[in-house]
DNA sequence: GGATATCGCTATTAAAGTAATAGCGATAGG
DNA sequence: CCTATCGCTATTACTTTAATAGCGATATCC
């Protein structure tokens, strides 16, 4: 039983003792899958976790489990009465404050040569997909 | 032996196959103590490996080796002639990419009652000091 | 020269996290 | 009752990280 302590702002991660929220966070999404699933729950509002597990390619619904455990604590996925799970408000905002990073992911991806990777500014690719 | 593949983007990792930059980023950002060394280099401009475990509080030499491996792969750190570990400029450009992410974290504070941690809208706290 | 100190880096073993498969109890429909 | 799907758990194997000790190389001071 791993039986972690809720990944929330004020408490200490893996990352850092202080709790700073920028630090929660980056433990918080940096685990397997957790950015996976949020993505997979992003323009359809509800999905089971067998949806969710085959739609992110996880074999092991152990990790699943724990990932939505951890989001479900901070606020950032819902469980809703039997409809499945779904992002919050805050969910969604989060996944809007992630462009800037996505950006200069391309600009990296430029630079190590690949910028045929790199789909963030591009018109064909809307924002959304840039998160496989 | 890990002998684990460079982290760039066009490479699978842990997080997805498709070699999207951003996914390739959050692997490698996401990875233990990652985000803490880049914060240790941010000021001053040179730090060598035995103080860089230091004021991380990093236990182990292998992890941190293993980090700096992969931020100097990824063209994010260079290693300066008998002078210590530095920030490129790319590296530089990262950081300020998470501004974004470092608000929604405040804001996830905020919403989680716990305000008195957030600190990147303060004007007292300049923005570099978000990340702990 | 020789002792001391620091450098980047590696070896080794233990602990923690994740992968993979199987299956539980509950609920719903036929 | 039978079947199907739901959220979720048990178990075992594997990968990643933790923690301590130490290597060879360089530099400094006496």
């Amino acid at each position: 039983m791993a039986q972690s302590r809720p990944v929330k702002p004020g408490q200490p991660v893996r990352n850092s003792q202080s709790g700073q929220p920028i630090m929660v966070a980056l433990d918080l999404l940096g685990r397997r899958w957790a950015l996976r699933i949020l993505w997979c729950l992003r323009h359809q509002q509800q999905k089971s976790t067998r949806v969710l597990q085959q739609e992110c390619g996880i074999s092991s619904p152990n990790v699943l489990m724990s990932r939505l455990k951890e989001l479900r604590e901070a606020g950032i996925v819902v469980l809703e009465e039997s409809s499945g799970y779904a992002l919050t408000e805050l969910g969604g905002q989060l996944m809007e404050s992630l462009g800037p990073l996505a950006e200069w992911a391309d600009e990296w991806a430029r630079q190590s040569g690949r910028d045929d990777l790199a789909c963030y500014g591009r018109a064909e690719r809307p924002v959304n997909q840039v998160i496989e």
